[in-house]
DNA sequence: CGATAGTTCCAAATCGATTTGTGTCAAGCT
DNA sequence: AGCTTGACACAAATCGATTTGGAACTATCG
C-alpha cells in the first residue's frame, strides 16, 4: 500500500538513487550488473515511477489534453480517436474534458489544463472568448483550435471546408434539375451553421438564383427543432424540391416531417445532411450527406501539435483545411 | 512565458511564500491586507498554482480515470457524462482513456493511471485479466469495475440486470403469442453478450419452451455481422416470429436481413434490441428495445468513488445494479 | 611510471508547491 | 504587572523523481 520510490529500489539494488535512475532512464550507462540489479529490484517491488515527481523535474506531462463542448455528440469521440492514435506512439496519454458548451466549463478546462501543466492542447471552444484562449497562449502551452470559428491567430487551427462542400452539394441539387432549393439551419453564431450557410448562399448565386429568405429557416440542430421548422416550408407554391441541412439530425427531422406531410424522399423532395452520423446510414431512406472526417481532422490536429511540441516547427501558426467528402446515399 | 511561482507572488505582495499559500489556501488565518495583497498580486501576474507540485505535496491529483473499450461507441460517452457530471462539484478532473479493447492498451493505460496517481478510477475492461487489477488495487487508488463480468472481488462493481431485462422482454414475446423465438448474440466471453443470452435462456425455459440451438446465433455484436447470421433464420419451418438481440446494432442488422428476405417487422417477425442508442429510434420501424441507462451507471459509478475517496465508505466492496427499462416502440 | 581518457557511481541541488515548527506581537484576563 | 491566548508571519522540511558536478577507480599509452 506504502508507494515504493525510487529510493527502495535503489537501495534494494545496493546502488543510489541517482544510480537506479540512471539505470531505468538510461539518462547515462550504467554497468551491466547494475542495471540487471536495478531491473530484478523493480520486479521484485513492483516499483512504479511517480509521474508527479517526475514531472516536476522534468517539466513535462506527456499529457495533451482535448477540450470538447459535448462529448456524447458522436463527432467528437471520433476525433479523440484521431488524436489519441497519432500522439500515442510518441508516448502521449490524452486527456479528455467535455465542457457541456457551458461557458464556465469550458473556462475551468482551459484554466485546469494549464495548470496541470499538460504538454499542448486541442481545444474546440463554443463560447469561450478570444482572451480566454489568450491566457494559454500566455502560459506557452501549444494548443491546435478546431473548428470552424473565425478568431485571432492565436494557435494552429484545423478546419473543415464546410461552405465549400456544402456549395458543391447545393450545385449538385442545381444540375440535377431542382429548382426550389431550402436550408434549414442553427441561429446566427452558433456552431458551424453559419458557413454551411454561406456554402448554400454561394452555389445559389452563382447559378443565378435569387435568394429567398423565407426559403433560409433557423433551428436548433435537433430532430424535433428541425421537424416543427419543415412544416414552414410545405404547400408553397411553387413546391420546395430540395432541402439542405445544417446537420444530420436536421435532415432527419426534416425527413420526418416531410413523411407526415406525405411528400416521399426523394422523388418528391430531395434532402441532404450534414457530418454522416452513424444513424445517416440507418434512417429510410439513408441520408446523403458529408462526411465531416472527423478521425481525419484528429489525425491532423495530432500530427501538428507533436511538431509543436518537438519543437520541430516554430512561429507561424498553420491554418490546416481538412475537405469533406460527399456521400451520395438514397435521400438526394 | 515563463511561469510565475508562488515566490514571485508572495514577492510583489510583500511577503513569504508560506504567507502567500496560507492566504490563497485558507490553511492558516492572515490578516485581510494580507489576503488583499496576495489576491492582487495573482490577478496582476495572472498566476495559476502549479498543480504538479501542489499534488507531489499533498498526495492528491483531483483526478479520476476512466478507460473504456471505445469511445465511439455512444455507450461511454454517454457514461463519462454521468461521472463528469458527478464528480465535478467536487473538484475532480474526468480523464478519459479509450483502449480500443486492445490488451496492451488497456494495461498501459492501467499502469499510467497508477503512475500518474490519479485519486480514482472507474474501469471497464474487455481483455484484462484479474492479476492487472491486482496491480491496481495494490496501489491502494479505489476504483470502479463498470460491466458485467464476473470477477475477483477486488473493488465496488457497478453493473446491469441485462439477464433479467432480457428475460422479460423474452417473457413478453412469448405472452403476446410469439411461438419461436431466436436469439442472435456474440462470440462468449466477449463483452456482455453472455448474460443477455442467459435471460433469453431463463425465459424460455421457464415458459416451458426446449432451447434448440439453431436457433442460438453468434454474431459480433456490428450490423453487417447480424445480417450475415440472420440469413439461417429465415425459411425455417416452422417460421421464426420473433428475434431477441444482444445489442441494437445487431437487432438493425437483422431487420436489414428481414426486409431483404420479404419479411415485415413486427406482423411477421418481432425484433427486440438492447442498449437503445439513439438510431435505435431512428430506424424504421424503431426499435423496441432495453435502455441500458448508460448515464445512470456514469453517476452510480462517480458516486461509489467519491464515497471511497472521501473515505465514507472503506471496507466489504459494494455491488451494485441498475436496472434496465423496456423501451416499446414498433418493432414489438 | 605518470598522464590521460573512459567508466561507474554518488552527494547534493532542483522542480514548485504545502506544511510544520517557531517566534513575535498585541490583546485579554486576573 | 504577569500570564495566557490568539493572530500573524517566516524559515526550513517535505513530496519523489531527475540532473549536475565531481570523485574514485580502471585501462591505455607513450
Amino acid at each position: 500500500m506504502a508507494r515504493v520510490r525510487i529510493a527502495d529500489v535503489a537501495a534494494a539494488a545496493g546502488v543510489s538513487p541517482t544510480t537506479a535512475s540512471h539505470a531505468l532512464t538510461g539518462r547515462r550507462p550504467v554497468s551491466a550488473a547494475t542495471l540487471a540489479n536495478v531491473r530484478k529490484a523493480v520486479a521484485d517491488l513492483n516499483y512504479r515511477a511517480n509521474a508527479v515527481a517526475r514531472s516536476l523535474r522534468t517539466q513535462r506531462t506527456l499529457a495533451v489534453a482535448l477540450i470538447v463542448p459535448d462529448i456524447t455528440n458522436p463527432f467528437y469521440p471520433m476525433v479523440a480517436r484521431g488524436v489519441q492514435d497519432t500522439i500515442s506512439d510518441a508516448g502521449y496519454q490524452l486527456i479528455i474534458c467535455s465542457t457541456d458548451a457551458d461557458l464556465a466549463r469550458e473556462l475551468r478546462a482551459l484554466r485546469d489544463m494549464v495548470s496541470r501543466a499538460v504538454d499542448g492542447m486541442i481545444v474546440s471552444l463554443f463560447r469561450a472568448s478570444d482572451d480566454d484562449l489568450a491566457d494559454v497562449a500566455a502560459s506557452g502551452i501549444p494548443f491546435v483550435m478546431l473548428g470552424p470559428m473565425e478568431g485571432p491567430n492565436l494557435g494552429d487551427r484545423v478546419m473543415g471546408d464546410d461552405r465549400v462542400s456544402v456549395s458543391e452539394a447545393t450545385r449538385k441539387l442545381l444540375n440535377s434539375g431542382r429548382k426550389c432549393i431550402a436550408f434549414v439551419g442553427a441561429a446566427q453564431g452558433v456552431g458551424p451553421g453559419d458557413s454551411r450557410l454561406a456554402g448554400y448562399e454561394d452555389a445559389m448565386l452563382a447559378a443565378g438564383v435569387a435568394l429567398d429568405p423565407n426559403l433560409i429557416l433557423r433551428s436548433d440542430y435537433s430532430r424535433a427543432g428541425a421537424r416543427a421548422a419543415t412544416a414552414q416550408l410545405v404547400g408553397r407554391e411553387p413546391p420546395v424540391d430540395a432541402i439542405i441541412c445544417a446537420n444530420d439530425l436536421t435532415a432527419i427531422g426534416v425527413m420526418d416531417a416531410l413523411k407526415i406531410a406525405g411528400l416521399s424522399v426523394p422523388s418528391d423532395v430531395a434532402v441532404i445532411g450534414f457530418d454522416d452520423i452513424e444513424s445517416a446510414a440507418l434512417v429510410s431512406p439513408a441520408l446523403t450527406t458529408v462526411d465531416n472526417r472527423a478521425y481525419d481532422k484528429g489525425v491532423v490536429c495530432g500530427r501538428i501539435l507533436l511538431q509543436r511540441m518537438s519543437g520541430e516547427i516554430t512561429g507561424a501558426f498553420r491554418h490546416i483545411v481538412v475537405p469533406s467528402h460527399f456521400v451520395v446515399r438514397e435521400s438526394a
